[in-house]
DNA sequence: TTGTATGCGTTATCAG
DNA sequence: CTGATAACGCATACAA
């Protein structure tokens, strides 16, 4: 048997309504029956049912957090999760989001459809999927993306600047002397990736360095993908003096792949990549690369979806974090 | 005005309770009458309200993972959770908890008295706050515990065979022909730490290989725990000829203390850890390592704890899953 | 095979 | 300031 508000509003002799308030911390209750009920409450170790609340004011108090895959940068933001959910009078719901199965997509239109939560924070790629698109425009739940594709007026949202980001690193390289900068890029319906390639291309125009196709490879941003990238790269006749990988998973495993084939890094190859998570600081020797404020997205993304789930007027709709540069050792010189 | 099971039956012409028996694929209903609901439901585009079954079934639907400091550890464990949630019929509740915070102490003894998750995965080191242990005794909740300190009868668990692990690593080690062995530990609080230290110990005795009390420092399982138990094993006048970590994410702090000092490995140094996290794998010259099947434990632990809420027997409730060593790069044949 | 009536534990309304 | 009573939307004895 579960102890509930009648219980309390008997032992301390008032109504249940009362003890509601006191809950609740509503004004017009006397001082002295909220002590009463107060102490009832403390006497029967008493704790209000979160389900019957949710019922009755149709709300669940739950974000859910909309995840696809499983990776580094998926890693990066849970753990940020993970630091505010604490702080936070929301519950936080994990849900994963695998377009090609059919079970994730019929758990993620009940999670919608049943109000199971209030809100949503939505995480690349899986903004990019179609059903994912359709569905929530539907429902017209209460969002907020981070880094997404789409930009329009109506999409709340938190990015990195990786234009500017992927320009500063290009210019970095430049600046050191280089000419041939290999550039790979991640897959092309993320906004990510398409917005550091544009970087990367307007600092070589910026500097009146020659662009050449076959410098520009269309790879993931995995560890596998830069670790491909980087082979094919390396083995080609006029291989490049830098490689700057679209993310930092694809510049570890390009570092990885030279390592391999004996290339010194950075006396005979630069290597630098995108996002600065904690595997780029921890991988000898230290990789060069760009700062994706991972963390402070998370936290904006969070407390803006709370804003606008309070119904309070939210500030900006669009935030844009700017990037910045983190030099390492493994960009140098030049080698000639 | 949301569509309630009300609207259905009206719109079906039978009783909420018809609607209610499809819904729940109860038996006992015409396959006519059944057809007429299902039609209403999709016509009328109606989602039961989960909050009201949660409130009348007395359930929550909902688990709830426990997770301390946000490390490549927990992330493991959240991408294992992330990967098998979208099967799973219960929803996933992210929780943070950290001992020191009082507000962290007052969520998750809300969560729990409030009854909004059915149960709890626990991961360490959670398990071995004196708060969290009374507050889950007294409030009854079914868990399951990953890895625990304490392996008592009564509490169910999953872990991975530390003992056995550190004993094959060691073992391998003295096979290169290593007898200078240091070993870094963790935490003293954690099960895994004083297990592997054990292992590695018994492996001395074994091969009888006098045990030098200057070669077991005391660390943390961290990258930086590792850095500077490396730095101080390295400056001593008698330094090992190898590393044994106690995680890989210490292992990787020696590695990058090493390659700092100059250290060649493994030809002057060996360098081992444990866990097998992709990090190991993906920093060259590729870490040697003991697999601590954490995916499996994760995906072990949450059926166990879904069995358990179900109320079948559960078969066991304490599982020890094996090591098994995975050699790769950073281990060789001692150097003279 | 189907329907009726009741309760789950809150918050909200509105009169005192 | 306080309280009786009605929702909230569903499941579930029990009756038909």
């Amino acid at each position: 048997m579960t102890t509930t508000i009648k219980d309390v509003a008997l032992q301390a002799g008032c109504s249940i309504k009362t003890v509601s308030r006191v809950i609740n911390n509503e004004p017009f209750v006397s001082a002295q029956t909220r002590e009463k009920v107060l102490q009832a409450i403390e006497a029967l170790d008493y704790a209000p049912n979160f389900s019957a609340r949710r019922l009755v004011t149709r709300k669940s108090f739950t974000i859910g957090i909309l995840l696809h895959e499983a990776g580094f940068y998926q890693s990066a933001i849970l753990s940020r999760m993970m630091d505010i959910s604490y702080q936070l009078d929301y519950d936080i719901l994990l849900q994963s989001y695998f377009p090609s199965h059919n079970r994730s997509r019929v758990k993620l239109a009940q999670l919608i459809h049943e109000r199971r939560v209030d809100g949503l924070v939505i995480t690349p790629p899986c903004d990019v999927d179609p059903f994912l698109r359709q569905l929530l425009a539907s429902a017209d739940i209460p969002q907020v993306q981070i880094t997404p594709l789409n930009r329009s007026r109506q999409t709340a949202f938190v990015s990195g600047d990786d234009y500017q980001g992927a320009f500063l690193m290009t210019e970095h390289l430049i600046n050191l002397g280089h000419k041939r900068i290999a550039y790979l890029t991640g897959p092309r319906n993320h906004r990510m990736s398409i917005d550091r390639l544009y970087g990367y291309r307007a600092a070589l125009d910026t500097y009146a360095i020659p662009q050449d196709r076959n410098l520009v490879l269309d790879s993931e941003f995995t560890f596998a993908g830069g670790y491909t990238a980087a082979k094919i790269m390396l083995f080609s006749d006029t291989p490049p003096s830098a490689i700057f990988a679209g993310s930092d998973d694809a510049a570890l495993g390009a570092l990885f792949s030279a390592q391999e084939l004996g290339w010194k890094v950075p006396e005979q190859l630069s290597i630098c990549g995108f996002n600065d998570l904690p595997q780029a600081q921890q991988t000898w020797p230290g990789l060069t690369t760009v700062s994706h404020p991972i963390s402070d997205i998370v936290e904006k993304a969070t407390f803006m979806l709370l804003e606008i789930l309070s119904v309070r007027p939210v500030k900006d709709k669009q935030i844009i974090l700017p990037s910045k540069l983190i030099i390492r050792k493994s960009t140098g010189r030049v080698f000639d």
